[in-house]
DNA sequence: CTGTTAGCGCGTTCAA
DNA sequence: TTGAACGCGCTAACAG
């Protein structure tokens, strides 16, 4: 790979001329300009990104840590978040922790450390992270999605999970499910807690008391949730509804049921969370909680580029609300004819 | 930002010093070594990866561009690289080009220009990439997952898509279907050109003669697909099967149909393909073509890893073979109790 | 065992 | 309009 002198040689001027055309400065004379986009040409020079962020101290490109990229959740706030870096020129790069805090710290360490101007973390675990304050002390840009740390000042959008909960479990409620069980997500997810916390909210309002043997926890994978669903499937007094902490696992617990001999939402009714896109277009369609999830990752990236180019700017809080999205899956479309005095969502 | 400067003055060493016990050098005294770590943390310094790459010409990252990072289809290639990259010691960063050419040589520009040692690329456009060519020439560590380009001597894993769209074909046909529609990927895509090549050599075979009516183009997606398939199932003579060329677009078909009031499988059959988790989860599960996707990405990774740390070695070539996966989406696992001669594949 | 010197590839003064 | 000199933060070669 040549290197700006091997240009500034074979265009016979010094390698600052060579940096001005570059960079598009106006200061060049039309003809040594010429001269010098010709050699580069047929060099075929390509200035090294690397030296150039070294000088700079910028990279241009921004960090998005997630906690799975294999997640369809994250598909549309990653479609938000590419158009907005996009627009203001930014790169992306990911990088995938796959729920293991160690792996996220090294993934944090590694790309703050000179690869990126900032950093957009979402789908978070709990656990110590110090470093995260650190980072907010040092001013490095920060967003967090979904991720209420005490005490650290930094960007956070967060979204209404408890109140997702709430709402998905009122629901069941409301069409007189008494035994309504929860499958929660990965146990040091922060969202877990969270929805976890609405639907039991909702069972208190209710007057239905809680029962723990109702909960049980699973990993936001389809495969992984099918053993815990027929496990809490197969209790002398079976539950009649479930409320999945995403998506994926509402399809587990469906085919967990259809293996069990049960019928989805006859036997069983279901509500998922995330309304994934094709929530809506298998079978049977998912009654689940929407997240404007385009709006939170042009959000994310706008706040944390608001921030890499203003470092004065003050921390911003947004708090996204959810809603929900009814469907097939529990039987309220369908009873809607003869029983409507069911559905009070 | 301390820099090792600062490490240094602190210690009352010099850098070379501080440089030697940050890379675990032998050669230290104990004493010394002590003392330049505590700078290092009273300090709360972090080197950085941009300086250490730029004199090392090395960066210990991997790029993987693809051409839809929300693609379910990438997720569990993207776990074969990660688990090798971790071992070998690399990170990774991707990068989504969205189907769109310019974007795409844009990212690899981006990444090569000194952010990773090499380049995985997977899901890949038709048209002028003599980029590539350019990258080959010049010994940049590359690897194409799925891209066929003549006379280009690199690192190819290919999976044998043509072989994938006639097992899939033919088994519709296999069924006693005669009218059998395919509904193929991005029109600028190479796969969607090979598995539509198979969906016409096994229509040859069986002596149906191909009518081009019976094809139409998509894009990969549910929600694009759905549109173009109520078009082709509405046609007076309208298909009794259809042959998705991924398995995204396959729900979108069954869709389509339900919407029109027809029956999976009973009204049409569908086949799929790339065997997504999702596949054999949901209602109905998908007859589709299954493909080793760990084993791709682990090797791709693998290949990419050797030819970064062996600049020597030839460019290897890998062709994987695809199976049929039967499950409900056409019948036959239905019809096997009465009609089994229907069913040869 | 430790320090000095040089250089990775570039951008940015400041003079000329 | 151009170039020399310096520095970004780090590692490597060579002395001592």
């Amino acid at each position: 790979m040549p290197n700006i002198s091997d240009v500034a040689r074979k265009a016979k001027v010094s390698r600052t001329t060579v940096s001005r055309v570059l960079n598009g400065k106006e200061d060049v004379n039309e003809e040594t300009r010429q001269r010098v986009l010709e050699a580069i040409k047929t060099l075929n020079y390509r200035p090294s990104a690397l030296a150039r962020s070294l000088v700079k101290q910028k990279t241009d490109t921004i960090g998005v840590i997630l906690s799975d990229i294999t997640d369809p959740f994250f598909s549309r706030i990653i479609q938000g978040v590419e158009d907005v870096a996009h627009k203001f020129g930014y790169g992306i790069v990911y990088a995938s922790m796959r729920w293991d805090p160690q792996l996220k710290h090294n993934y944090v360490s590694f790309l703050r450390s000179g690869r990126v101007d900032g950093l957009l973390m979402m789908g978070h675990t709990v656990g110590n992270e110090d470093y995260l304050r650190e980072m907010v002390e040092e001013g490095f840009p920060l967003v967090l999605v979904e991720y209420h740390i005490d005490n650290l000042k930094t960007n956070l959008l967060s979204i209404d999970n408890q109140g997702g909960g709430y709402l998905a479990t009122r629901h069941l409620l409301g069409l007189g499910h008494r035994r309504v069980a929860h499958v929660a997500g990965h146990k040091n997810a922060q969202v877990s807690q969270e929805r976890l916390a609405g639907y039991r909210q909702a069972l208190e309002e209710a007057g239905v008391p809680y029962n723990e043997d109702m909960v049980v926890y699973s990993n936001f994978t389809t495969e992984g949730t099918i053993p815990v669903a027929k496990k809490i499937l197969s209790v002398p007094e079976r539950p009649t509804a479930v409320f999945a902490a995403n998506d994926l696992m509402a399809y587990g617990v469906i085919h967990a049921a259809r293996e069990l001999g049960l019928q989805v939402p006859r036997d069983l009714a279901v509500v998922g969370y995330d309304d994934i896109e094709l929530a809506a277009l298998v079978t049977p369609p998912l009654t689940t909680i929407h997240q404007p999830r385009y709006e939170i990752g042009s959000m994310a990236a706008w706040t944390l580029i608001q921030q890499i180019e203003n470092k004065e700017m003050q921390p911003t809080v947004n708090e996204f609300k959810t809603s929900l999205v009814i469907r097939e899956s529990c039987g309220a479309t369908l009873r809607r004819g003869n029983q409507v005095h069911f559905e009070i969502s």
